[in-house]
DNA sequence: TCCGTCACGGTTGAA
DNA sequence: GCTTCAACCGTGACG
């Protein structure tokens, strides 16, 4: 099948025979170091890796020095692993060796935290990480590890001899050629289809020798490492203790069997892998990755890549970067003169590339394996500034994953998309306006913490004080309409008390308001008679009274004005936030200097919504210049005075 | 030079 | 099936 296509430099006999041989050895040692580390992984995947590995050694023992480059570390091809047998006895192995953090510890344990933050600790990220072109490649590694073994050096991938022909989706990232380690034996046409590196020979031939690897017996986690194994695209550097690697292990491959029934359920998206890369070498991978995959069931991408729902979408079949064959043949023809531009490398397929050279994929998160890059590295003292040089992966980025590890003690991406959990349920809203209606003089602050006092909400469910006077305000808005969309005269069975009681609380504001106004007439002339303070109000006011300073604009809001908009994108991250979660961080309209002045009055401000205008919030502050609610309340004074009126008689 | 912050343009998924 | 919206993302500029 794929040994058609793929042609071979290499002696077919030597590869197999050494294949059996380092498989045999392999097998043994995997099992040793099983027992060892009391796995709860299945052997399967472990041999599956160890047959892997063979194939991977065979192929670095016919491979000339490379240098793969995929912003961490170079690896360099002359780390010794022929060696795999005798590696894998000590379970524990030096891992490639970084040639930017060569002077760095190389064996450091990993950090307590890090298990944690494995995915399995609880990613919930949806989507697919752009530049985790095979996120099993971290199952590949974990299980690499497992086995023993030295992590696969990613020459395996290289398309010395693999590909005989460009593929449509490329990789820029990983075949820069501005790195100074890089070797001018690779492949200018070294391509990624579905995210999957470019098979080697010895990978290639070893498979057609193993077979499909027992597809049918493959678990779907067994079935990732193998065909990740294959595209050996590891990058990972890391070294684990064997306890860790277990349960790391043993976690990481329970998520991605949960991810991979999930998106077994939802992967509604079938296209061919023909369809979308076109015939040739492509399409017998795809045969290739059917076969190893899943059983050639369910196809492309979903065989072997969006199981765990973490890979990258974008490199799947269903992205092809050239639609246009001259296209992709300008491509590759500038790949092999050496002429290739970062601009070249832009806008492909949606991707770009950073400063630094990395693909990325606007977004999405950065891969797995590069946050606990990042954060291994910080581990071992390496500055954040260069950790993003390493990696090739923003400062700020790298801030950012390092800032949220110390916070929440977890690398992985927050949940993208979705909505969160709607708060004013229906019975959330009718207490809410119970309440309202039981007492009127109610602040939002005061329902909510009552509504948290009756158990009604949790501190996770409770709807911020914003929300609390969305519900009155519409529940008084919602009535007054009614009421207008009525005859005055007519019952409209609207006796259920809430409108009286509206009406009774709108009148009670106007005569507090009123008297407000005229105790604050009376302390500005006292004031103006005394010598100025110079404390200011606020460090001087009970707390009683600051409480209510803050509580008095949300009553504002609730009847006399429109409520402060959300902006539609919130950047910032405090303003993201609830700002309503405690009085401190209640956004509140500009203090009024009214206000400042009565911060120590016991009386409370209420204003009307009629009458009176807004002390500091006007129709002018109505940002989409919406009439506040004494217009929407009274289209004219007139009919407002007949509502009054109404209510009144039916009070 | 380093680093924290944040706007920006993008993706995602629930409603 | 489409749109909206609010969450998230990494990048890169800024201070």
């Amino acid at each position: 099948m794929t040994a058609q296509v793929l042609q071979s430099p290499l002696d077919r006999d030597v590869l197999e025979t050494n294949c059996e041989e380092s498989l045999t050895e392999i097998q043994a040692a995997v099992s040793k170091a099983k027992n060892q580390a009391d796995s709860k992984v299945s052997m399967d995947t472990v041999t599956m890796v160890a047959k892997d590995d063979s194939t991977q050694q065979l192929k670095l023992a016919t491979s000339p020095p490379l240098v793969y480059e995929n912003g961490l570390a170079s690896f360099h091809a002359e780390n010794n692993l022929t060696g795999l047998s005798s590696e894998a006895e000590e379970v524990m192995v030096s891992g490639p060796q970084s040639e930017v953090t060569a002077d760095e510890p190389q064996h450091s344990p990993i950090h307590p935290h890090l298990g944690v933050s494995l995915p399995s600790a609880g990613v919930t990220q949806r989507g697919r990480c752009p530049d985790d072109n095979n996120s099993s490649q971290r199952v590949t590694a974990v299980s690499q590890h497992i086995a023993g073994f030295q992590l696969t050096s990613p020459q395996v991938s290289q398309p010395d001899h693999t590909v005989s022909s460009p593929q449509p989706c490329i990789s820029p990232s990983k075949q820069r050629d501005d790195s100074p380690n890089q070797n001018s034996s690779r492949s200018p046409g070294f391509a990624c289809v579905n995210g999957l590196p470019g098979l080697s020979q010895a990978t290639s031939e070893a498979v057609d020798k193993n077979g499909p690897v027992n597809v049918t017996a493959c678990s779907p986690v067994d079935t990732i490492t193998t065909t990740a194994s294959m595209a050996g695209d590891i990058t990972d550097n890391m070294h684990f203790d064997s306890n860790s690697q277990m349960n790391m292990a043993h976690s990481y491959l329970q998520y991605l069997s949960q991810k991979r029934q999930e998106s077994e359920k939802n992967d509604k998206s079938e296209k061919s892998c023909a369809e979308s890369v076109g015939q040739g070498v492509a399409g017998d991978r795809k045969d290739l990755m059917l076969d190893l995959g899943d059983g050639a069931e369910s196809g492309h991408k979903g065989s072997d890549l969006s199981m765990d729902g973490v890979s990258d979408d974008s490199n799947s079949y269903e992205d092809p970067i050239f639609s246009d064959p001259d296209e992709m043949e300008d491509y590759m023809r500038k790949k092999q003169e050496g002429r290739l531009e970062p601009s070249d490398l832009c806008n492909l397929g949606g991707r770009n590339v950073n400063q630094y050279g990395r693909e990325f994929t606007n977004g999405r998160p950065l891969p797995d394996h590069l946050r606990v890059q990042i954060l291994q590295l910080a581990l071992q003292g390496i500055r954040p500034c260069e950790i993003s040089r390493q990696l090739q992966v923003s400062h700020g980025c790298v801030s950012k994953i390092l800032n949220r590890y110390r916070k929440t003690g977890s690398i992985n991406p927050g949940q993208i998309g979705g909505s969160k959990p709607k708060v004013t349920t229906p019975d959330v809203v009718n207490r809410v306006r119970r309440y309202k209606a039981e007492n009127p003089q109610m602040f939002a602050w005061e329902i909510r913490q009552k509504l948290l006092g009756d158990g009604i909400c949790n501190e996770k469910n409770i709807p911020s004080i914003s929300s609390i006077n969305r519900i009155i305000r519409d529940k008084a808005l919602q009535q007054r309409r009614l009421d207008f969309g009525q005859s005055s005269e007519q019952e409209d069975g609207d006796s259920d008390g809430e409108s009286t009681a509206m009406s009774r609380m709108i009148d009670q504001y106007q005569r507090e308001y009123a008297q407000y106004r005229a105790e604050q007439q009376a302390a500005k002339q006292a004031q103006a008679a005394q010598k100025p303070q110079t404390v200011h109000p606020a460090f001087n006011i009970p707390a009683r009274a600051s409480l209510f300073s803050v509580q008095s604009a949300a009553a504002a809001l609730q009847l006399g004005t429109e409520q402060e908009p959300v902006p539609k994108k919130t950047k910032n991250k405090s303003s993201a936030a609830s700002p309503h979660e405690d009085g401190q961080s209640l956004k509140v309209p500009e203090p009024r200097t009214e206000s400042h002045q009565n911060l120590s009055s016991p009386q409370r401000p209420r204003k009307s919504p009629e009458t009176v205008p807004s002390p500091g919030r006007t129709e002018k502050d109505s940002p989409s210049g919406a009439p506040l609610l004494k217009a929407e309340l009274s289209p004219s004074r007139k009919s407002s005075e007949m509502v009054r009126a109404s209510l009144a008689a039916k009070v």
